[in-house]
DNA sequence: GCGACAG
DNA sequence: ATCTTGTCGC
């Protein structure tokens, strides 16, 4: 799952896009686009994000067993990033993969590609940063809902592609951004 | 008071 | 997040 805004963030662009495990093939897709009534606070991101994205996922004709969000899991300020928010709306397990580093602090990160170090609130261990690709900035996983740090990782290496997003992010990321096109639902 | 700050 | 041309590298 993903967000991305049109008309200079005007409107609110929700995009969920379901893949097969295993084969990442793509199952379904589906786009909610709504009004933004609420600005971009770093802390708040779930007040912002939420609604379009629960909107979204109610359009799915299938029950997710894992959801992947762009974003923190519990790699927050109140353990509460937008991916734990989702998960627990949802009631299913979730995991964030973030860009950027919301808080916490961490020693360098590994060059290999999978490797990870400990991304750490004082002495809790709140998230990895994770090597996704060589070369590249690494990406900030870290658990939402109902699973563990280490099964967080793991999900996140195993739908790996050639890219620094693993694939059901990536796709969501594209379909969440990507103008024109009819909006709405769809199923593929 | 001065930085830091997911998307 | 979004806007936005070219450019470097595989």
């Amino acid at each position: 799952m993903d967000i991305g805004f049109e008309d200079g963030g005007a409107i609110t662009r929700a995009a969920v896009v379901v893949l097969a495990w295993p084969g990442l093939a793509v199952l379904e897709e589906v786009v909610h686009r709504e009004p933004t009534r609420f600005p971009y606070v770093p802390g708040l991101l779930a007040f912002r994000e939420l609604p379009a994205a629960l909107a979204a996922f109610s359009r799915l004709s299938r029950r997710p067993d894992l959801v992947m969000v762009d974003g923190q899991g519990i790699a927050h300020p109140r353990r509460l990033g937008i991916a734990a928010h989702l998960g627990l709306w949802l009631d299913l397990p979730t995991l964030g993969i973030a860009k950027k580093r919301l808080c916490g602090r961490h020693g360098e990160v590994p060059d290999t590609r999978g490797d990870w170090t400990p991304l750490l609130d004082g002495d809790e261990v709140i998230g990895a940063v994770l090597r996704s690709r060589v070369g590249v900035k690494p990406v900030y996983v870290s658990p939402g809902h109902r699973l563990s740090l280490a099964s967080a990782v793991e999900w996140t290496v195993a739908c790996l592609g050639r890219t620094k997003l693993p694939e059901p992010t990536r796709l969501a990321d594209r379909l969440a951004s990507r103008r024109g096109r009819k909006s709405g639902s769809g199923q593929t």
